[in-house]
RNA sequence: GGUCCUGUGGCCGAGUGGCUAGGCAGAGCUCUGCAAAAGCUUCCACAGCGGUUCGAAUCCGCUCGGGACCUCCA
């Protein structure tokens, strides 16, 4: 049973096979650090940190690279034409690292909040300037780019005609064809330093008040939009890695232009396996800053936005996108959040009272053999379905329909010998090996310390005693105004008590 | 306009031609001092029309609807 991966390249499903293994390499394209990431931004780093998670279960040794793009046109929300040019104090100017640092650090805060792993390299393209500069004049050099004017551009015509050749035309990734895009752009060639229009800059000369730029062969400018992906790929990974990801949208024009450069550069197909995850969509439509309806991520966490009838926890989000395959687009809306929110709750309640069981199952006569039966290949079907293009949504499935057989244990309508020890461990080991190092759904833990939980033992033992004297008006009160703090008390069926904050 | 994807029950979503997806919501029951939780049962589907097939949500065609990319975009 092997890995198999839906491959954008070749439009189907294919075996994954490392090119040297046990070593994986995977690229991933960050963010633009020139604002806050919102929802839509959250999909992609959560599937490939499942993607990451996965490959390392498997036994893979992952180099996970993701970028973080901090050069280029660097305009603040709101703080536009006016800083650019305007005020010679230091302090006043807008000064573009700033930003960087501050949508930097609101990144990584909102990929803790959701329990990504931070990723083996997340190099800057402010800091590769110099391999970019490197990478471009490969590609003159070659033939491919051309300079205009203190700008370079890549060559998309000709690249196309000797590639085609070699069975790698430009549009491959996208199956977009170069010569309907051609002809319908001609009229503006005199008008542009672009030799066609389909053309791509890998430099840009910067004008006078553009504050980030550094000096090239060609001036002093800034890179293209495309070429620090595939510089800093080709550096920490080679020329030739594994495994390429990011969203959807980014597979025209960003990824087929890395492709171009990357192959003129290294005379090879950079990645082997192109993912693409899906857009999430709000209303249908895709969330996007040109659309207006973009829920930003400290937004969704605060509940502090207009279509947000509540606020949504960072696991409550996860685990609403691992409810679907990555390839889908998925649909937000309050209503399917609020389901997720308790889904997981219920989810992470079995699973945390089966954790704290240590002698559940048996060995004799009374077990259960088509429960068994019925639980092992529940359990085994978790591999199936990931290995199957990451099926997370089939995996979360299974993981329910284990649910009622783990509480009907927890309540005794299912005897605690039903069954065979053995199942119990894997059922136990399998759990939390994909609900918590793969799924990475175990983010709330450290709520509960030892004070709080002291606390509330002590209210709890309280209410028993009244419960047990029928004094219901004292272990009402107990019981509503925690809730009212946002405590929840449950009477166990054995007479004990247990908590939920 | 070009390229491509998609249309599943109140909502979100899996679905390899024949077998209950799953979750949330709704209804009933059990348990319970009451509640909550949990368990059990249950209601509600495959946009429409044709075709292929013994059999289609799944394949094909048409119609209608939605969306993505072609420009920075996760």
């Amino acid at each position: 049973m092997s890995l198999k991966l839906y491959n954008s390249l070749t439009r189907q499903k294919e075996v994954f096979t490392p090119i040297n293994p046990p070593y994986v390499g995977m690229y991933v394209c960050g963010p633009t650090v020139s604002g806050e990431s919102h929802l839509g931004h959250a999909r992609p780093f959560i599937t490939f940190d499942v993607i990451f998670r996965y490959l390392q279960y498997l036994g893979y040794k992952v180099r996970y690279v993701r970028n973080i793009t901090d050069a280029g046109h660097f305009e603040e929300e709101g703080r536009e034409a006016e800083d650019k040019i305007s005020s010679k104090a230091v302090l006043e100017k807008l000064e573009p690292m700033e930003l960087v640092q501050k949508y930097t650090n609101l990144y990584h805060w909102a990929m803790s909040q959701f329990n990504n792993l931070p990723p083996s390299i997340e190099p800057t393209a402010t800091g590769h300037i110099v391999e970019q500069i490197e990478m471009i004049k490969k590609i003159i050099a070659d033939g491919y780019a051309y300079e205009a004017n203190g700008s370079v551009y890549f060559d998309v015509e000709k690249y196309n005609t000797d590639f085609s050749a070699k069975g790698q035309p430009y549009g491959i990734l996208s199956g977009r064809v170069l010569d309907e895009q051609i002809e319908s752009t001609r009229e503006l060639d005199n008008q542009d330093e672009k030799r066609n229009k389909s053309d791509f800059a890998l430099w840009k000369k910067a004008p006078a008040e553009h504050i980030m730029r550094w000096q090239s062969p060609w001036g002093e400018g800034f890179p293209g939009w495309h070429i620090e992906c595939s510089a800093m790929s080709t550096k920490y990974l080679g020329e030739e890695f594994d495994i390429h990801g990011g969203g959807m949208d980014l597979q025209f024009p960003h990824h087929e232009c890395e492709i171009a450069q990357s192959t003129v550069c290294n005379h090879k197909m950079p990645a082997r396996y192109w993912l693409h995850n899906n857009m999430i969509t709000i209303n249908g439509r895709k969330m996007g800053k040109s659309y207006n309806n973009v829920i930003k991520l400290s937004e969704l966490f605060s509940g502090n936005h207009p279509i947000l009838e509540q606020a949504y926890a960072p696991a409550t989000v996860r685990f609403f996108i691992l409810q679907s395959q990555y390839r889908s687009t998925l649909d937000f809306g309050n209503e399917a959040l609020q389901g997720s929110e308790k889904a997981l709750k219920r989810l992470m309640e079995a699973f945390d009272w089966l954790q704290q069981q240590n002698d559940l199952g048996s060995t004799g006569t009374n077990i259960d053999t088509a429960l068994d039966e019925k639980v092992n290949k529940l359990v085994a079907d978790f591999d199936t379905f990931m290995n199957d293009d990451l099926n997370t949504a089939k995996v979360i499935a299974n993981m329910f329909e284990l649910l009622p057989v783990i509480n009907s244990i927890k309540d005794k309508h299912i005897a605690a010998t039903a069954l065979h020890s053995n199942t119990v461990a894997l059922l136990k080991k399998q759990l939390h090996t994909f609900l918590i190092d793969i799924f990475g759904l175990q983010i709330n833990k450290a709520d509960n310390n030892d004070k709080l939980d002291g606390v509330l033992q002590l209210l709890i033992n309280i209410r028993k005693d009244a419960k047990s004297r029928k004094d219901f008006v004292t272990s009402d009160k107990i019981r509503n105004e925690l809730a009212a703090l946002g405590v929840q008390l449950k009477d166990e069926k054995d007479g004990g008590m247990s908590y939920t904050i």
